[in-house]
DNA sequence: CGGCCTTGTCACCTGTTCGTAACATTGGCG
DNA sequence: CGCCAATGTTACGAACAGGTGACAAGGCCG
């Protein structure tokens, strides 16, 4: 499976240089040639890092940046920028920004193709270290309030993703709602218990077949079952 | 049925001389060269044990360590770290993060095979601990709310398992009708007597053969024998 | 401001469970 | 052996618990 990398850049020359060499390095890319185009492709494709160039049309780069980070779908991806400019000031905001790295134009590819590579590895190491939770093909990751099965992701509210998580990590004990409540919702329930139901419900309906799950103890509560 | 072990290590002749006494002692023995594959083969395999080498080419052992423990699947498996460096600090560094024992190389065989039968009969012992009543081949688990006989699991109600509990928990005392009443229904008896016996023979109905254990007293009430 | 998403509540519906009563069986005792 | 109380068994309606769909209040974002 290819790392999916997205270059952005108005210069058609610029992007073909750059796609050459990433392609020889062993990536997938895809391109963008302005703002707008990129932060679309960047949310629908999600790839693993975003080459994007400093001066846009209609866009600042820097704009898209910022955006991408505003996100929670890509505010995860790592961004390199290219910039003509060479001042120390630019560097600098870009970096505050979000911007993992940058490169002034003129660059030498197989630099940027070496700093890629540096990048996504360090992400790599950093992702599998972050607190997650694994059954089977279901993944919870505790920190980035991401939640997958089979390795798709799975969008849960705020709500949903605490009681799957309070559940997994109980896993095997049944939890009864008042307790749920107390450890969901924090505060002694004004809440009707019913209400851990109708969550139930929504959390089964996302997790679609994962939902196997979430087992029902009537009379009882709720137990999250290996 | 032979336990399975996961012997990890770069070194071919390390993992052979390890193998070899392993299968001596009776063990079946799996192997894997670096970190990746060591994950791989836990998961797919679930060995009883894995002895892993703190040196690994791409990962280090460590992290092997901390993967494992992070999937549910593999959490529960007990690891062996082995070490050429002698040390103090990654010696506790690695039981801190979750191995079971180490060896500093070079090291006995004869000691490898001899650590890994304690730890998997101190394994045992404890496994057969947590929070469950065990009378014979009946096996309650309060917690998780399960009962089995014979490893094959009984559906109760919640009425049912709560009486059973009861009684299980004051085994050999006779309870008369009242005072489970009291204990399951939990307050006073608006309810019939008789009540008690219904729920006594739905109890003996679906827990069949394991219906031995529960005893009528006649003019008094019900026991739970060993 | 207006639309969308989240979230807590309801009301309805279904299958399950429970309590009770009626009937059958058992066991102790004279 | 036969009686009677205690217990086992069966059946049934009522109550209940949980799933489900709908909805309104609040919040957030553009």
């Amino acid at each position: 499976m290819k790392q999916k990398i997205l270059v952005v850049d108005d210069e058609s020359e610029t992007v073909e240089l750059v796609a050459f060499n990433l392609k020889q390095a062993g990536y997938d890319v895809i391109s963008a040639a302005d703002g707008e185009e990129a932060l679309k492709k960047a949310k629908a494709q999600l790839p693993a890092l975003v080459v994007l160039d400093w001066m846009l049309p209609e866009m600042e780069g820097v704009e898209v940046c910022k955006l991408m980070r505003r996100d929670s779908a890509t505010a995860g991806i790592p961004v390199i920028m290219l910039t003509a400019k060479a001042s120390e000031i630019d560097r600098v905001l870009g970096l505050e920004l979000g911007a993992d790295d940058y490169l002034t134009k003129p660059f030498s590819p197989r630099e940027l193709v070496l700093r890629i590579k540096k990048i996504l590895d360090r992400k790599k190491s950093k992702d599998a270290d972050v607190q997650t939770l694994t059954m089977g093909e279901l993944v919870i990751d505790v920190p980035r309030h991401l939640a997958s099965w089979k390795g798709k992701k799975i969008d849960l509210t705020a709500t949903e993703f605490k009681l799957l998580t309070v559940l997994v990590q109980r896993r095997g004990r049944v939890q009864s709602r008042d307790q749920l409540l107390r450890d969901v919702w924090e505060y002694d329930s004004m809440i009707d218990t019913r209400t851990v139901d109708t969550h139930m419900r929504r959390l089964r309906e996302k997790l679609g077949p994962a939902a196997k799950f979430l087992d029902t103890v009537r009379g009882v509560g709720y137990r999250f079952v290996e």
